[in-house]
DNA sequence: TATTGTTATACTCTATAACTATA
DNA sequence: TATAGTTATAGAGTATAACAATA
C-alpha cells in the first residue's frame, strides 16, 4: 500500500521546504553560536530589547531554558542583561554591537547562499519562483 | 545603511522557507521521540539497515553523537543493533515496527498538516505553486 | 497571592580525545 | 597499521519542580 497520495507535487514542495531550510541554517557567522543563541539575537536585532519571558514566549521553551541560552549569550558577550527600570521582577536583555554584528553577519550569509542557488535559474524559472514566494509567506504567516 | 537589497521576493521566499520547515518539523508522532532520532528514523525508512558510520555520515555529526543517538533509539525499542555478518567491526542498525511506524504517522502528519496550509489557496495560487514545486526541488537536490 | 525570574536536577545532542576490536 | 565502533568527559538545550524577589 502505497503510503499516501494526494498531489505528488505537495511532497516535491514540503521536501524542498525541508531541506533547503536544513541547509540555509547551516550559513551563519563564524563566531561560536548556537541555533538557539542565534534565534535569539534575530529577535533582539528586529525587535529590539526583550524580557526574559517575551524570549521564552517567541521562541516557544520554558523560562528556565531560556535562562540559560541567555547566560551563554551573556558570557559570550553577546547581550546584556539588566533589571527592568519600571518592574523590579523584569529583567532587560540587550544584543551588544558583537551580538547584532552576528545575527546581520548570519543573515548576509543566508541572503547569499540562497542567491547563489537561485542563480541556477533561468529567467522563466526564476519568474515562477516570483509569483510563489508572496503566497509562500503567506501560509508562513498565517 | 539597509541591510542589503537585491530581490525582495528572495528573501519573502527564503524566509517563508525557514518559517514553514520550522512549523512543519513540529510535527510529529506522539511518541516520545526527538528531532535527530526521528531524522535516523527517516533515513532507516527510505534506505533501509545501515552502519553507525553510515548513518553518521549521513546525518553529518561525529560517530560518538550518532551513537548515543542509536543507544536512545534501541532503549526506546525503535531499533535493533546487531553485529554486520562480513565486517565484523561494522555494526547494522535496523529500525523495528514500532520504529517504522513512528516515522510514517510522523510523515503522514506532516502531509496532512501541509494539505491544510494548502487548502487556503484558491485555483491560481494552487497551480503557482504546482509550477514552483519542481523548481525548488531541484534547488534542495542540487 | 500572582508574576517574573532563577536555581536544582536530569536527560539528550553535540563535540574531542582516548580506547577496544577487527581487518 | 588502518578502520569501525565505543567509552570518557564536557558544554549546550530542553524540561519539571522548587525557590526568591517583586508587585
Amino acid at each position: 500500500m502505497p503510503d499516501q497520495q494526494g498531489n505528488p507535487l505537495d511532497d516535491d514542495l514540503r521536501l524542498a521546504i525541508l531541506r533547503l531550510s536544513r541547509r540555509m541554517r547551516l550559513q551563519r557567522s563564524d563566531a561560536d553560536v548556537t541555533d538557539s543563541q542565534l534565534s535569539v539575537l534575530f529577535v533582539l536585532l528586529k525587535e529590539g530589547p526583550q524580557t526574559l519571558g517575551s524570549l521564552s514566549e517567541h521562541e516557544r521553551v520554558t523560562p528556565p531554558s531560556m535562562n540559560r541560552t541567555v547566560n551563554c549569550l551573556v558570557d559570550a558577550g553577546f547581550v546584556t542583561r539588566s533589571s527592568s527600570p519600571d518592574d523590579g521582577r523584569k529583567v532587560q536583555i540587550d544584543a551588544t554591537l558583537a551580538g547584532l554584528d552576528v545575527a546581520r553577519e548570519t543573515k548576509r550569509r543566508r541572503q547569499a547562499w540562497f542567491a547563489r542557488q537561485l542563480e541556477q535559474l533561468d529567467a522563466t524559472e526564476r519568474a515562477t519562483l516570483d509569483a510563489a514566494a508572496p503566497i509562500l509567506r503567506r501560509l508562513a504567516d498565517s
